[in-house]
DNA sequence: TCTACAGTTTGAAAAATATCGAACTTAAAA
DNA sequence: TTTTAAGTTCGATATTTTTCAAACTGTAGA
């Protein structure tokens, strides 16, 4: 089993969780679970992606701080990590919230 | 002269935001600008960036919607378009504060 | 008018990013 | 144990972005 890290919250930087937010695809994720909650790949609404590119993205999500994955057998339940947001990035997923999915 | 377009708050996107501040140069400038209030290019305190370069970075902040100009003279004025900001993405100057610069 | 200055635009090169298919990993089901 | 399913990693390609120098624009001062 791959050990995979999450930044701690001091160790975020709002440079990299703009960079991570500033694609559509990924902006589209981030909305989606600040609204729902948890999802899995196949819950996420973008079309037509491969997975390889999907799993790329949530990667870019996950190392940048936003997103936490929960393994739950073969699938992978992604979740945004708000608790840490809200400590180091207080009002940025109320932004999220804002705008509309 | 040439005439140059601000987006209407409404017509930014969260997206555009986060992708003009996911720039380290783009950011630093945002910093500067938020903490400062006013500033022209060379008041921004990025490294050894040609100015052509400084150019292109500032208008794609003034393209999000993020900065606007007050030309005086020869020289460009730019600030942070807080009230739009504050309209369209309440908070975000905030977290822009809250940053180290 | 001529020159210097602050900044923009253009065009090109280099670097980074997005995307995909194929191969791989892990876990559950047959 | 074999197969299937969910997702990641790898390698390659296409697109985008960053960067610079050179040319240009508009303003102020000599």
């Amino acid at each position: 089993m791959k050990k995979l890290t999450l930044p701690a919250a001091s160790d975020m930087t709002l440079t990299a969780v703009c960079a991570a937010l500033g694609d559509p695809v990924r902006m589209k994720i981030a909305q989606c679970l600040a609204h729902s909650g948890e999802k899995n790949c196949s819950g996420f609404e973008v079309d037509h992606l491969s997975k390889s590119t999907l799993s790329h993205h949530i990667k870019i999500l996950r190392e940048a701080g936003l997103i936490q994955p929960r393994i739950q057998g073969k699938e992978h339940f992604y979740s945004l990590r708000t608790e840490e947001l809200d400590q180091r990035f207080p009002g940025l997923i109320a932004l999220l919230l804002a705008e509309e999915v």
